[in-house]
DNA sequence: AAGAGACCATGAAACGTTTCGAAAAGTCCA
DNA sequence: TGGACTTTTCGAAACGTTTCATGGTCTCTT
């Protein structure tokens, strides 16, 4: 079997074929105007028949931009098993379905020195979503090196450097004030706490926001009912006995983030209590698993599809307007009522 | 601000400081011979130093391939939802890193006429995963034209055409076996069977495994006992109660994928029935909800992850070797004992 | 009927690579 | 020392587009 036997149709060849210019194809296939139209018919037509495609590679040689979103994440070989990751990734296809653009997933190996922007060079990526950031290295060089180049890009997390970039998350503070009004409201005074990860954006705004507004909300302010996990489920699963070991164990515990809610209840549940009739569970998140655990979990969605959609939004706004101002968006969730309280 | 106002090094830039052609610079890049120690060592320094990066796009341009592997999957919005899906994309993840290919995504409009080959040709995609099939439109033509054009491909799914092609799937009979053989084991004879979507490659398969099977397994043969679920949640909870309203109920019941096994298990819990107690259920798929229902669903895992894998591993394989004969390899599931029966 | 505009179409250059035939530089041996 | 190799380096062409200055062709006005 020969290779490239057939080679494809080319600009070239309907230019031929139609007698003109090469140049006026394109200018035909690209809609521009100062074309006759009834030359304009007439290529369309042939281009046509001869099934011609844009080689969008060449396109992209030329005018530097891939019309590509290239999607950056951490080096992380289990990236794509977390559930939070794939419903925003769900969102971003969204939106290149409509700007039409093609969908590029690349993991950063910071500890290899890649950098978003050589990653963007590489492959003339010229919108970028940064999905996730380690913050122990500095990354104010790498977006000055993508400003500098017009390539544009969101964050899908928060944002913690100086700069004003564009930036879309939940918000945080909105979703813990839905969680603790939700449990005030049934009755609950002693609220536990399992805290998320430290190092993360999201895990110390949640726990900052628990403290701002537990007193406002009338709870019991105890340093003992705080607790320190991580996001996962084994974290909940190891820190929920020294709530319920507590001399005065809470009437109700909240966990940062749905894995530790799960991990806490299995704990609950072999110790032979009821959910919620002893002890009143909320988690943060609305991951898939949250639906399907008995009792079925009473959590806050992240509208997470609807912050991928929007991350993508803010880069193409940005690179289609150059005075529009980077935005950083938090999102407002939603309390899911099930049964776990 | 202006934009690639600081234009990124190119193999010429090194060149012009190396003193020598930059065909020479790029004979160093791609380490061919032909170039003697004094002046590889001399030019990789000066481009380490310069911070080149290659161009990938010009690259492709001129190869014709793109250093890519592209995914592609049939046009539906809630693609990306699917777990099952999911798992599969983090093993070809896994495999584009291996192969140090970055990763593209499509998805397919057949009602536009969009055809795989192309996408192929519009991106210079040279690997493709096809990840679906709409087996009501003709595809031997597609799979002719990437044959023809040098462009190679595996199915992530049976493929159910003439042609011989690199294809991977769980391997269904031996699933339905492990199923019926645990049913057995514990003493069940009346297995009702919840079928999956017919319209897939899957679903026939798995039912006729059962229907080849129960004689075998001493399990009653009874019409009855079969009824046409579609793989969704809401088809197990609507055909479970045909099952449960028998004369003869059944003592088990085997749903053809997880989802439908948690649909019938809701209303078998509904109804004050114990699981496994009065009734055991299985299901197929082991999709990361599985392991979170109450109880815990007992299933087959598909090794999807390693399927996503193989897929890439063929596709390159017989791209390295002319001679490989396209395989259709069908993965061992395995077996997951939970608390479900 | 000629000059001024407006509109169309063209051809060449460019994008950053790879490839390949040919030139240049080494090496070896007689 | 010169011819015959071999190895190294070079230069030009090519990949399929877009862009842009230039020139040609209309149509209108005076």
């Amino acid at each position: 079997m020969k290779r490239f036997e057939k080679s494809s149709i080319t600009i070239k060849d309907i230019a031929k074929k139609a007698g003109v210019a090469h140049s006026t194809v394109s200018l035909v296939m690209n809609d521009r105007e100062h074309v006759s139209p009834k030359l304009r018919e007439k290529i369309l037509k042939i281009a046509n028949e001869m099934g011609y495609m844009p080689n969008m590679v060449a396109r992209s040689l030329i005018s530097k931009k891939s019309s590509t979103v290239g999607v950056v994440f951490p080096e992380n070989p289990h990236f794509f098993t977390i559930t939070y990751f794939l419903m925003i990734i769900e969102g971003i296809q969204n939106a290149c379905k409509k700007y039409n653009r093609a969908l590029m997933f690349f993991s950063l190996d910071q500890t290899k020195g890649e950098s978003y922007y050589q990653i963007s060079r590489k492959w003339l990526i010229d919108l970028m979503i940064i999905m996730n950031v380690d913050y122990t290295r500095d990354i104010s060089k790498d977006i000055q090196d993508l400003r500098d180049n017009g390539i544009y890009f969101s964050f899908l997390t928060k944002y913690l450097g100086k700069e004003k970039v564009n930036s879309v998350c939940v918000d945080n503070y909105e979703g813990v004030r839905m969680v603790l009004e939700h449990l005030a409201s049934q009755g609950h005074k002693r609220v536990g706490y399992i805290a998320g990860n430290p190092n993360s954006a999201d895990g110390p705004e949640r726990t900052q926001a628990y403290k701002a507004l537990y007193k406002k909300m009338g709870l019991d302010q105890d340093e003992e009912l705080i607790v320190q996990g991580d996001f996962t489920f084994e974290s909940g699963e190891r820190e929920a006995p020294k709530l319920l070991d507590l001399k005065k164990p809470p009437t109700a515990i909240f966990a940062a983030s749905d894995y530790m809610a799960i991990g806490a209840m299995r704990v609950i549940k072999e110790r032979g209590l009821s959910i919620p009739g002893d002890i009143a569970v909320m988690g943060f998140d609305n991951t898939l698993e949250a639906a399907y655990v008995e009792p079925a979990l009473t959590t806050i969605r992240q509208p997470l599809q609807e912050m991928g959609e929007k991350a993508v939004d803010l880069a193409i706004r940005s690179m289609n307007d150059e005075s529009f101002e980077p935005q950083s968006l938090a999102i407002k969730p939603e309390l899911i009522k099930r049964q776990s309280c």
